[in-house]
DNA sequence: CTGAAAGCGCTTACAG
DNA sequence: CTGAAAGCGCTTACAG
């Protein structure tokens, strides 16, 4: 990919009537610039259009001025699920507050998951964000064997002390949302988790036993809209006497919503269902869902919070955030 | 951020015993390399775990192995439409044959436009990817004047010869569409358009009105459920009669699902309903919908090939690529 | 505060 | 086919 000339560094320091090493200096900071330099320099940026070589930059100070972002989710998922969306606006626009750019990269197959390994630890990048771990998974061992700094969204199972990671309190959002069911009145509870290999799986399946006991039905689910439809049509052939159900998304709680009306069950008054995420997909089903906000936007930044810690070379540490109840016609 | 020492050609070239320029013409082709030598670095490279140092190799080559993907969109649209994923997974895929990493570009607040036009200008990338370009928007115009090679999705309105793009042929989508309506009997046609500052607002109106006529009842949308939900309200106080609407995309049509079954109508006994796009959402409503297959893996393949010949300096060339209509229950 | 110089890791004519 | 050398555009001690 050829570029046409650009002004370097030299033509700026020669406007500027400084040399190079002095508008370094003022391009990284300004310190030890005295200001006449300062406005000169400052001028000539301007007059000649100036932007730093990233590579050049790069090469001398080993430092990179970009990010992986993981997604390590067969395409299903990735296509209709709204959460990888709002998760990639945020975090790019944390990113964008330090100037670093967000490389997508997507680990459906096992091939791709070779090839952006490849890359994410041959030193292109920073560092990396892993969206949605599933525990086994091996990337995230070679990550931690080339020593890349790498974050997760969702606690990473089984690494939970050598990775620095972001999550909402899934357990304790899970237990608020049963136990708004329960004061409802209802007493036949079941759950459709996430995959139990995924902490959002297991840490929201615990919160709903928490309240509604070890013996409640639990059917396991993909997060995909098709799965929650599947998870609750083999809930009501389990139990056909079940009045409310808490979804472990939003996307599988509209599949549910789908598999209710087939079984001609009317929502809220035969079932109850409430999702989690709070996402869009909770306002475009009928009735609107109950569920439990993740704050994304919140979530975003300190993903990046955290991973530019790791890249400074801060140990490992831990973000939980709280979650909220957002009460809607489903429950 | 730090990095580790890691291996450098050089260090290949002391364990091949050969020079420095010898491994890099190997790693270059091959070409200019005795079979010895060959055999001798392939097991260097291996030994010493070298890769690569792409900022080096960028500094010398001036040329970028990453490309923006830049998506002009507020976030509404980003954060519910499923059709960004798969064009976002589509285009990355096709970029990883050649070795082309993706860079994410949101550009949805003046500020972010601003941000985003000044990194893809300033040369960090080898080209962009436009997606969803709406007319008048000037990030197309600061692009071109600095001889970014730009390709976009869609056809860009008022840059059509100057600009490589590609297509599906959204005129012959929305006749085939509109006269399936037909077809099945329906007299009253309306359409709810995508928003007519973009090319797939304006063509598929255009089709529907070759089959419509010019009197029939037209409402602009703007690709959001919501705003499907909204137009198709207005269509049915503007003209309670209709018993046929053709909507510009899946998602705004789920909307005007909800609005039809708020007004009383089923679907599709008292209105039919056909969208555009036949992603995910067009099999998540109740009824299905039918639609306008849109093939998003090939449209992302020829943009991907089309941008790789801009940055080669080949003439724009537009590519059209056809629809075809897929019937389900919602006509 | 500032300039001269070395060096980051690579590619590419240029000789041979 | 191959090595020595220049150079890509930048940063950063080092002297002063």
């Amino acid at each position: 990919m050829t570029r046409r000339r650009r002004p370097t560094i030299h033509d700026v320091a020669a406007a500027a009537g400084v040399s190079r090493g002095t508008v370094s200096r003022y391009l990284n900071g300004g310190h030890h610039v005295s200001p006449g330099s300062a406005k000169a320099i400052q001028r000539a940026v301007l007059e000649t259009g100036y932007v730093v070589n990233q590579h050049a930059r790069s090469l001398v100070t080993s430092r990179s001025h970009s990010v992986a972002f993981i997604l390590a989710e067969p395409q299903e998922r990735l296509f209709e699920d709204p959460n990888f969306n709002v998760l990639l606006h945020g975090t790019t626009q944390a990113l964008a507050e330090h100037d670093i750019m967000l490389l997508l990269t997507i680990a459906g197959s096992v091939e791709d998951r070779r090839r952006v390994s490849r890359y994410v630890t041959s030193g292109h990048v920073g560092g990396a964000m892993l969206v949605s771990s599933h525990s086994g998974d091996p990337l995230i061992g070679e990550l931690l064997a080339r020593d890349v700094p790498v974050v997760t969204i969702g606690r990473p199972l089984g690494h939970e002390h050598s990775i620095p990671y972001v999550a909402v309190d899934d357990r304790e959002g899970a237990r608020q949302l049963t136990l708004h069911l329960k004061e409802r009145g209802r007493t036949r509870l079941a759950t459709i988790t996430g995959p139990l290999d995924t902490s959002g799986g297991v840490d929201r399946l615990a919160g709903f036993r928490d309240i509604a006991g070890p013996a409640a039905p639990v059917v396991e689910g993909d997060y995909t809209l098709a799965g929650g439809r599947n998870a609750m049509a083999r809930l009501l052939e389990l139990d056909p006497s079940i009045d409310a159900v808490f979804v472990g998304s939003d996307l599988m709680a509209s599949g549910a919503l789908i598999a209710l009306r087939e079984a001609g069950r009317r929502v809220p008054e035969d079932v109850a269902v409430g999702g989690f995420d709070d996402s869009l997909v909770a306002l475009s089903t009928e009735p609107e869902l109950t569920s439990i906000r993740q704050p994304w936007t919140q979530l975003s930044r300190e993903l990046v919070r955290l991973l530019l810690s790791a890249i400074d070379g801060a140990a490992p540490s831990a973000v939980t955030i709280p979650t909220e109840l957002i009460i809607r016609q489903s429950t």
